[in-house]
DNA sequence: TTGAAAGCGATACCAA
DNA sequence: TTGGTATCGCTTTCAA
């Protein structure tokens, strides 16, 4: 019984030693034809690895590769949460300018604990990613910050690049998200409506983002006469919007003439709250959002929200990783006020 | 100078042979302190290992252990697009389910290209992972369906198990999606409401899922006496829908009494196109889905559909993959009609 | 150009 | 229990 007779029923993958026996070369010269960089490699031999390769259905093991060349073709994503659009949104930005890159993505979600962000970028760190991307949002205050930056300051110490997606520029490289000016500008525009009194759904108190939409919202206000009064703060998804929304109409809407919802999809759910309570978004009471995400062309009415490119923005972080310092446009991203009919101008 | 002296600012992550030298201890006794399985290693030495290791920021190289153990712990997700609500739902499932046993997971989107997907595959086998997911739906026919299913039987034949999510039960495990059985209880139940006259917008031919549900929901109106009037088979995206959509109405409705869409996302841009072609869905001419996605609920007048639930498919899919053949699951997941007000009784 | 051999960072067998 | 060392699959010097 010879070595071919069970060639085909073999258990494991072939490995490039079969390739460079099957074609009668070294080792090295395998590697070169397959992997190699620059290739200076006969014609011929390349011709026979290549025609091995394909017998054998060689497929480079890509952890030996990584640990005899001493980096990875791995990104690592981090998100609050996969389902959420405006995350998945960016998560396909990602992921598709990775896969232009020949990057491969791994893909962790937080759940918005930052004790489990943590942990993730531990684990994560043991991979040896080319780029770690955090795109779940910063808790200003929060424990494990500290933590947190110390371990990526390690891994970008070791080589990795970090690239956050956050509102401000901090100690780490990151695509900005202009919140405050979207908010803002969002606040004027309703203010131009006729609007004057509202109240505002967002996100616990600490959320970064959260809390940056707000102030600029607020701020937008001030300038423009209008008047912040009344502010819920229940968690900052779908059905947080329900909830806030639901109780600001338990308590009493009382002149409030529009809502502004931290997030698209608090937004969303906000207007389900307002249907279920027997009144008409944009009629009895107009809603507002930020992010545009979607759905909310496909919600009625349509939502007025502000902007945000959020496939571009996972594309701008993983190239914000990737490329050299000088050659990135650390720009903030273009945020644009988009008017819908869930806020009609009055009177 | 000594080597402590450029300890702090080693540019390289630390190993574990420096993890080793810095306890005190071998190589295989720090290896077993850390990761070992059976650890049979003095405490006192286990304490020295574990205070070097966190001293030294320590994390094992999973390359390395991937090599060294002939095993990863990856496992590898493809989606047909990781922005489809349907797919990120799936994913969230698979990733929360990764996460209890301490898997990585890595992703990537096919966009509907069956010669991408091939391509994925091919790569993603060289990660060599645990286990391989294939969300993104199968098309009948299609010449590269050979060459993929050729590779997976390649990796499983290394050792690679291979989940799909999928209406049939083909050749590989899969999590089954009763699509047919589905659509044909829906229809049924919107026969009961009052409905006679349909149209269906749906993917194109050869899209096993779309395929599926259309046929179902036919033998659903057939078992009743309801007459499937008008097919068109737009894009299976929410544009898909719109379009579609705005197609039947271009065409004149025509007595049309209720439209059934291939899946919610095509729904819910169905509805917009009735909407924005001056009539009211559920009144005008009632809409239903297949899938239940989120937004759904929060669309106006919210959208009957067939739910399926998607994070559980997307856990039950690696369960399948990670668990002895005998004790997995393979009942087909339980779908469920839900009626809503998009598909209000007649008459 | 080619091939032999020394790594890469870990695991695990085998003596001691 | 502990440590020495072969090994995993691949890359990359270094001679030939």
């Amino acid at each position: 019984m010879t070595d071919d007779a069970v060639e085909t029923r073999r258990t494991a993958p072939a490995t490039l030693h079969d390739v460079a026996r099957e074609a009668g070369v070294s080792l090295a010269t395998a590697s070169r034809s397959l992997n190699g960089s620059t290739r200076k490699v006969n014609e011929e031999y390349r011709q026979r690895v290549l025609a091995a390769a394909a017998k054998l259905n060689y497929s480079p093991n890509l952890s030996a590769q990584a640990v005899a060349r001493g980096s990875t073709t791995t990104v690592a994503l981090l998100v609050a949460d996969i389902a959420d659009p405006y995350f998945s949104q960016m998560a396909a930005g990602v992921v598709r300018e990775a896969d232009r890159e020949r990057l491969i993505v791994t893909m962790a979600a937080t759940e918005r604990d930052t004790e489990r962000e943590l942990d993730l970028v531990r684990t994560l760190r043991g991979q040896r990613p080319r780029v770690m991307i955090l795109a779940a949002s910063r808790r200003e205050g929060d424990p494990n910050n500290d933590a947190l930056e110390a371990e990526l300051r390690a891994f970008e110490s070791n080589g990795g690049r970090v690239a956050f997606v956050s509102s401000a520029a901090g100690e780490f490289h990151a695509v900005q998200l202009d919140n405050r000016a979207g908010a803002e500008a969002l606040a004027r525009e309703l203010i131009g409506l006729g609007y004057r009194r509202f109240a505002a759904v967002t996100g616990a108190e600490g959320i970064r983002t959260a809390d940056e939409r707000l102030a600029g919202f607020r701020a937008g206000l001030e300038a423009g006469g209008g008047t912040l009064e009344r502010i819920v703060r229940p968690a900052f998804t779908r059905d947080g919007g329900y909830e806030g929304m639901t109780q600001l109409i338990e308590e009493g809407l009382d002149g409030i003439e529009l809502v502004f919802a931290g997030n698209d999809v608090m937004a969303v759910g906000a207007m389900s709250a307002i249907r279920d309570a027997g009144l008409t978004p944009g009629t009895d009471v107009a809603v507002a959002g930020f992010d545009d995400i979607p759905t909310v062309r496909d919600v009625t009415p349509p939502l007025t929200t502000v902007r945000i490119p959020l496939e571009e923005v996972g594309r701008r972080a993983l190239r914000l990783a990737l490329d050299e310092p000088d050659a990135v446009d650390e720009s903030p991203v273009h945020t644009e006020v988009v008017l819908r009919e869930s806020t009609p101008r009055r009177g």
